[in-house]
RNA sequence: UCCCCGAUAGCUCAAUGGUAGAGCGAGCGGCUGUUAACCGCUAGGUUGUAGGUUCGAGCCCUACUCGGGGAGCCA
């Protein structure tokens, strides 16, 4: 599929996508899944099995072609297959995939199936082109690429609720005394769940080995049921020693534009078909991210913003309260009309480990919001000094026992540093303009359903 | 979890409270250059589930299930 020039000999294995048979030859479009075009075979009435075989070649059967490469007389393509021999593998009698056009509900019902249409096709090549291209940035820049835990048995990872670990018999659990389950004979000792954030570990590593970044499976057990959350989503989670919030900055902005570059360049047949069928703006707005400067302003600056936007939002703008989807949306959106970093939130609605301010009411976070999407990237410089990083665990009713592990890496030799959050599946859905973000995983796995 | 909308053929959708249809797909036939091909024929339905109102319910009412959109939580 990767179109050497007319004249050779060439082999293809792949599935049909659509068929034309006529009286003396067939036109059998193959499709392998290594790029979004098809090869049209041209099967004359001459070939030995026509009569048996390929008459009744349909979508979704899989073929075997071999034949000449040849320049197309026809339009729609630059090379067809003059085909020389046809072997069919299987056929797909009732195959649900037309070569119309289906609703992205139904294609999600048949998620088995669904990697077979043209929209599937597109959505995982570019999902491996910008993991690919994760990498890549990371690697260039000498970050090690670290693997955290995804049973974790501490229960105060504080990002939401966990799913459990356990292989106590929920029938019948071993209970203490007073009737409350005995976790201490279950398979850790302790009770564990599924990791919601790789960071805590990040950090004890990016103490010792300066630069670090995650991507792996990520848990949240919310009943969360939007456009924009999965149960099981990955996250890639860079952090960085003796990096303040500024450079966090910087890194974010550098590695978004590293990752849609890198889409634009690597899967230009794909992203053209996102534009075509799916968001018309596909292209144009990777572009303008790539080439334009990230919009920095502070929290305050914001509330300031929306106070004076004369808009009627919904959800009153105040200083101390967090930002609705209404006013990101509105910053993003209308306001500056590209990606724009959010910074120093008011401490009260921000987590522990976020680095308290001078002015002691905000702490030195991060938000990078984009259009459509809303958030993509969570982050901040981290509380470093141990005697604060303590007054804020209690501020928030937090056991310091519990992070005695993690208070450790401030109490010895510690050191500024910063990192984020990138939820891998809101930048697919940014890049390709899909609506749902369940269309951005082969199976997503969301509250009620976990299919396949 | 809350609010709104929806569910009729494999898919996308029609059908004033009065005999459930079309296009596409599928099967069969036709067609010598097609491109979501085209032309003809055929098959295909417990109208999401359970109740209720009515002489009569796809249509009205109630509950439930599933799906979609929005909100919250967040990435």
């Amino acid at each position: 599929m990767n179109r050497p020039k007319a004249g050779d000999q060439v082999t293809t294995n792949g599935w049909v996508r659509t068929a034309r048979h006529s009286k003396g030859f067939s036109f059998v479009e193959v499709n392998d899944g290594t790029t979004i075009l098809n090869l049209q075979a041209v099967c004359d009435a001459t070939l030995p099995n026509y009569e048996a075989t390929i008459k009744h070649i349909a979508t979704g059967t899989s073929v075997r072609i071999t034949g000449e490469l040849v320049d197309s007389p026809g339009k729609g393509q630059k090379y067809e297959l003059r085909a020389s021999d046809v072997h069919v593998y299987g056929f797909a009698p009732d195959f649900p995939l037309q070569k119309k056009g289906h609703t992205m509900e139904f294609l999600r019902e048949i998620a088995h199936l669904r990697s077979r249409s043209n929209t599937f096709g597109a959505v995982f090549r570019v999902r491996n082109e910008m993991a690919r291209a994760v990498h890549e940035f990371f690697q260039q820049r000498d970050f090690l690429y670290l693997h955290t835990p995804i049973i974790t048995a501490s229960d105060c990872e504080g990002a939401g609720a966990m799913f459990r670990v356990t292989t106590l018999d929920p029938d019948k659990p071993p209970r203490h005394k007073d009737g409350s389950i005995d976790f201490t004979q279950d398979f850790f000792g302790k009770t564990a769940h599924l990791t919601v954030s790789g960071q805590l570990s990040a950090e004890t590593a990016a103490l010792a080995l300066s630069r670090v970044y995650t991507f792996g499976p990520t848990f949240r057990a919310e009943n969360s049921n939007t456009t924009r959350h999965l149960a099981e989503f990955w996250m890639i989670e860079p952090e960085v020693a003796f990096f303040d919030i500024n450079d966090d900055q910087d890194l974010a902005e550098s590695f978004l534009k590293h990752i849609f570059k890198s889409v634009l360049e690597h899967c230009p047949d794909d992203m053209k078909f996102f534009a075509d069928r799916i968001e018309k703006s596909a292209i144009d707005t990777l572009n303008h991210i790539v080439e334009s400067e990230f919009v920095r302003m502070t929290y305050t600056e914001a509330i300031d913003i929306l106070l004076k936007s004369g808009r009627s939002f919904e959800f009153p703008v105040k200083w101390g309260c967090d930002l609705q989807s209404e006013h990101e949306r509105y910053l993003t959106e209308e306001h500056v009309k590209r990606p724009v970093i959010l910074t120093n939130y008011p401490k009260d609605i921000k987590a522990f480990y976020m680095r308290l301010n001078d002015d002691e009411k905000t702490v030195a976070a991060m938000d990078v919001l984009v259009p459509r999407i809303g958030e993509i990237i969570g982050g901040s410089q981290r509380e470093e000094r141990l005697d604060v990083l303590e007054q804020r665990l209690r501020e928030m009713n937090l056991s310091a026992e519990d992070y005695s592990w993690y208070l450790d890496t401030r109490r010895f030799g510690t050191a500024p540093h910063a990192g984020f959050g990138l939820g891998f599946e809101r930048t697919i859905q940014f890049a390709t303009g899909l609506g749902n973000i369940r269309d951005t995983i082969p199976f997503p796995r969301t509250p009620g359903s976990a299919e396949f």
